[in-house]
DNA sequence: GCGGCTGGTGCAAACGATTGTAGCCCCTTT
DNA sequence: AAAGGGGCTACAATCGTTTGCACCAGCCGC
């Protein structure tokens, strides 16, 4: 079953591959005779002619191709995400390359894609200060940022809206009747930690609260579990922990049972992300819900309409949700 | 920055672009003079040379790139499994070309891979009769199954030991002093459900205890739960369940619950393939524990393996171990 | 009746690499 | 001294498309 070329089906239709190219092309169609067209068509459609994506990148440079690269596969937030923009992509005909930064470096990962000539880019990937991205806005393809973004640098971003997502979070446990509230934050050089992080403390001046709050050194549980002890120690007075994202939130509920209390009645938790499974978890936990798959889908379109030459924003927030569950309620454990 | 072509390698160390070409591929330097190869891949470094994929694919018809098939991305099962594949083939410089069956129907995402001619295939999609796959063994690219496979195909499998995994399950709960012992089994169109199912009937016969089994219209907690409510009301004697995968089990805990028992100390529960998080549910759930990314990685070493014309094994069976936990402990809940 | 325009098609040169073959030079051998 | 051969390199075709340009016939207008 050999390659049906763009040859064989100007033989079968008697036209030169050029004609027949064109007849194909719906751009170059008006050109030729409608009724060559149409015998083209007629014998492509019973060959099975499918042009072939490399010859044609190598002359368009256009591949139909885009790359993404996620830090790390195994974190169930990016699975939603690559869903979600593959099948954005996958209507207009894209393909995806996909690339994890954790085997290569992130320049390397980006360097295999645009080796590739990949029409667009998008990064899970970005870091605050992100040299990669800023290289890529001076000269590279089309480039989104998902999930995260990078500072001081002229490349649309699609993200959540940290600063409701906090608000949305800190409010409920305010209205539960909290005042002493903490917050574990995530790491500084990304964006999902410094935002939240200072969406925290602006709310907390705003509430005239006092400022309780301790940095974890990875989104994991293990150092949300470390911070949270420091935090717990340090002010045995709170009662409310808003976590930078559901594992550090796990993190913080071994951290609260370590210190002998109960999450819940005795420590209210918050979550961030609200990823699978986590309404059960005991005491199931309250979280401010992001949609992964719509943010990659968001991510898709803002990319597209970038490639068709239209304007689109420099940054898509997404509005949050907060998932209210047993890990704000006082009532039982 | 325009791209740096042989053309322009092949200028500076002033040969003929087939020497350089020639003197940069492993493969035909020995017929090149030394000190031309030093010259030329001197000049090739020097401008940053990077050969290009699509224009050395359009000659020799290898793209450097393998297509993997997803069923479904939000799964977390296929995070890990993607993760471990692209680990695998980045160190032989392959990209990869990922799609979801579920945006395409499977012979669409497998026709858009061809048609970019990657190299070999990945398919986590197969289902027990597949035509897709059986059409693939015919004539297609090298194609690897991964975790799931096909009946009466002659392509490689890199799958988990169901049989086995079943009975470390099983055998558990009859250490625990269980002898009526259920099972909540997978759809029969995939080998993860059958070959469970399967393995479960063979266990009881051997035991010589009663075949308590009911099947799940799908993979997931709601057709669980249904099953295994099923399967309470019908068998009320029963203590133990074994269900086909975690969401099962998950449902299962539901129907145990709704039943007004207690999962655990009424009704032991094992899960199948031990997702992230399922050692925090309440009661945290014992799991038969599969290495989705050691299985990934395996798969992408048996392409290679036949992409570089070594012979390989049709099937790879990895082994599972068994995650006890709370779930089938009588002590507590 | 001739020049020019226009609609339709073919020609050929790209895109950037790989690779079979031809050719050159120089050394060896008879 | 001529022929042969080995080492090295250049030439050119090729992969499958796209696309600027030339070409040709027919038609219109003057």
């Amino acid at each position: 079953m050999d390659r049906v070329t763009l040859r064989d089906v100007a033989q079968a239709a008697e036209v030169h591959v050029s004609t027949a190219s064109r007849a194909l092309n719906e751009a170059t169609r008006a050109v030729v005779k409608p009724e060559t067209v149409k015998r083209v068509l007629e014998e492509a459609e019973k060959l099975g002619y499918r042009p072939d994506p490399i010859a044609r990148g190598l002359r368009t440079s256009q591949t139909l191709s885009i790359g993404i690269v996620i830090p790390d596969l195994e974190n169930p937030l990016f699975g939603p995400i690559v869903a979600g923009i593959e099948a954005g992509l996958a209507a207009d005909g894209y393909s995806v390359l996909i690339t994890a930064s954790t085997s290569h470096r992130e320049d390397e990962a980006v360097r295999s894609l645009t080796d590739r000539h990949v029409d667009g880019l998008i990064l899970a990937s970005a870091t605050l200060a992100d040299p990669v991205v800023e290289r890529l806005a001076k000269s590279g393809p089309p480039t989104v940022l998902v999930n995260r973004f990078t500072e001081n640098v002229d490349i649309p971003a699609v993200i959540g809206d940290d600063q409701l997502g906090i608000r949305l979070a800190v409010d409920h446990l305010v209205e539960m009747g909290h005042t002493n509230i903490g917050h574990i934050a995530g790491p500084d050089q990304m964006s999902t930690g410094i935002d939240r992080r200072r969406a925290f403390e602006g709310l907390m001046r705003d509430y005239g609260y006092r400022l309780l709050v301790e940095g974890a050194t990875g989104f994991q549980i293990e150092p949300g579990a470390t911070a949270a002890a420091r935090l717990l120690e340090r002010e045995p007075s709170i009662t409310a922990i808003v976590a930078a994202n559901d594992l550090i939130g796990l993190g913080v509920y071994r951290a609260v049972r370590s210190a002998g209390r109960m999450v819940g009645s005795d420590i209210a938790v918050t979550g961030y992300n609200d990823v699978a499974m986590l309404d059960l978890v005991q005491p199931a936990m309250t979280a401010v819900h992001v949609a992964y798959r719509h943010m990659g889908a968001k991510a898709a379109e803002v990319l597209l309409a970038i490639l068709r030459d239209e304007d689109s924003p420099t940054t898509t927030l997404l509005e949050p949700t907060l998932a209210v569950r047993s890990s704000t309620q006082t009532t039982s454990g």
